[in-house]
Formats: structure tokens, C-alpha cells, sequence
DNA sequence: CTGCATCCCAAAGGATACTG
DNA sequence: CAGTATCCTTTGGGATGCAG
């Protein structure tokens, strides 16, 4: 799973510098609306600002906005103005995003595949916190 | 990359309930804290909370603990104390938390891969902002 | 009318002190 | 050692304003 065994840039004693940049953009890219943002825009192609809204669902403006920003500055989306009235803009995903999309794949299998089994895990574990107790 | 298509579950007009339930699972499974303790207790099997939060880095005693907990909530680590002087816990993985870790070894793999390019990316990006018009 | 910035408030998160 | 409780700071969300 860890980064630190298949280095492949230059040699040298950077392993852990390595491992902290790959977990920063972890932190970064790990995040819940820029991975339903992703998602989104892989399955439709390309969308404007609010029907890209509608489609992340339950989404600020003000959150989409800074999601799509961030996304654009790392490379994932892109941005076209159309300069008409009215004004449209549309974001759509790039070769780099659809990569992270396709990375990000496994985890929406697992979560499809495994819902009821976490569900389950809830159920039991809400019940044992309410009356019995534990360790 | 959608849930919607390869449905498992018996058949019914649910798809658009399940569509959310699994949106809501990645919302709650696509976090930060979350992959990176997942990660850690996958790389070292077993960890006592002050040295899991060591392998984590950088994070607060206070979301370490809520982590933990909602992970354990999920049923996707066990948590074991043994009623020693000083108290030992000791967090596990378990094989559904396994099963999610794996998912996300793409992401990961993904992140190694591309970290260079998201930064070129960046740089572009904050110096288009600095001088020129974008749009 | 669309897209975003601003304001204000609620909620998440970090640092510290304290208990079993 | 492993938390819980308590501050206080930062971030996110809803509503509004405003430019194109």
C-alpha cells in the first residue's frame, strides 16, 4: 500500500520527503466533494456551474465554487468562459482528472459492494453502546 | 465509474436510493483522516492509539480519537484495551477495513504517479493568476 | 439569469489541561 | 497511556448582493 517501496523519481534521500508530499496530496485529493465533483463531471462530460450543483447534490455554491477552483489549479478540471448572455461557463474533467477517476474507481466498487455490511457493523455497534458495555 | 449500472442488490426501483446511500458511504469513507489511519494500521497491523497517531502525523489527539471511533462504528478497525496498568489499546484492521484499504491502493498509487504533474499544474495555474487575464 | 464574492453564523478542528 | 473536557481558531453553509 505504501509509497515509500516504489520510488521512482531520481535517487537520492528523499524517501520521506517523498512520502509527505504523496500524503499531502492525499489529504488534499481525499476529499468528499472533490471526489462527488469528479464524478460528476466524468459522467456527464462537461456541465455549467449550477447543473454541476444539482448533480454533486447537497453542495454549497460557496463549496462548489472553492471545490472547482482548487480542482482547476491542480490540474483536474477545466474552466471555458463563454463570453455570451447569458453567461455560461462549463468545467470539465482533463486527462489527469479522469486518471484520479479511474483510481478512485475501486473505492466507489467497494463502497456499492460493502454499504450493507457497514451498515450492519453501525447497527451493532449503536446497540452495544446503548446497553451493554464494552471491552 | 457510477453504482448506477451494475446494480447487485435484487431488483426494484431503488437504484436512485442506493445511488445515495453508496454517495453518502464515499462522503463519509473519503476522508483524510480516515485513509491515512487506514493506511497505517494496513502498513503495521496492530497500533496503540499515542503510536497511531504517530504513523498518521500531524493530527490532533481529539480527531484521532473521533477517527478511531467512527472506523470502529463503520467495522472498519477493532478496538481492543487491556486492563493493564498503564492502559493499553491496541486499534486493528479488520478484513472489511482491509477490503477498503485495497480499494484505495490506487488512489495512492495514483498519487505517486501524478504528484509531479499536479504541481506543475499548480505553479501554471498561480502564475497565470499573478499576471495574465484568464478566461 | 448565471456565476461568484461577501457577510454572518454554526460546526469542525487544534492546543491544552485534567482524569481514570 | 488513553482518553475526555475545555477553550479558541478555522472552516463550511445559507442568504444576500452584485457584476456580466
Amino acid at each position: 500500500m505504501s509509497v515509500k517501496m516504489r520510488d521512482q523519481g531520481p535517487p537520492g534521500g528523499n524517501d520521506s520527503r517523498l512520502e509527505t508530499l504523496v500524503r499531502e496530496l492525499i489529504g488534499r485529493v481525499a476529499d468528499k466533494w472533490t471526489m462527488l465533483v469528479l464524478d460528476s463531471l466524468e459522467e456527464h462530460g462537461a456541465l455549467r456551474f449550477t447543473r454541476l450543483g444539482e448533480m454533486v447534490g447537497g453542495i454549497s455554491q460557496k463549496m462548489l465554487t472553492k471545490t472547482v477552483r482548487q480542482m482547476e489549479r491542480d490540474g483536474l478540471v477545466t474552466r471555458t468562459v463563454y463570453p455570451v448572455i447569458p453567461p455560461k461557463v462549463e468545467y470539465k474533467i482533463t486527462p489527469l482528472g479522469l486518471s484520479l477517476s479511474a483510481a478512485f474507481c475501486g473505492v466507489w466498487e467497494w463502497a456499492s459492494q460493502h454499504h450493507e455490511e457497514v451498515e450492519r457493523a453501525r447497527k451493532k455497534f449503536d446497540h452495544a453502546s446503548t446497553k451493554g458495555r464494552r471491552s
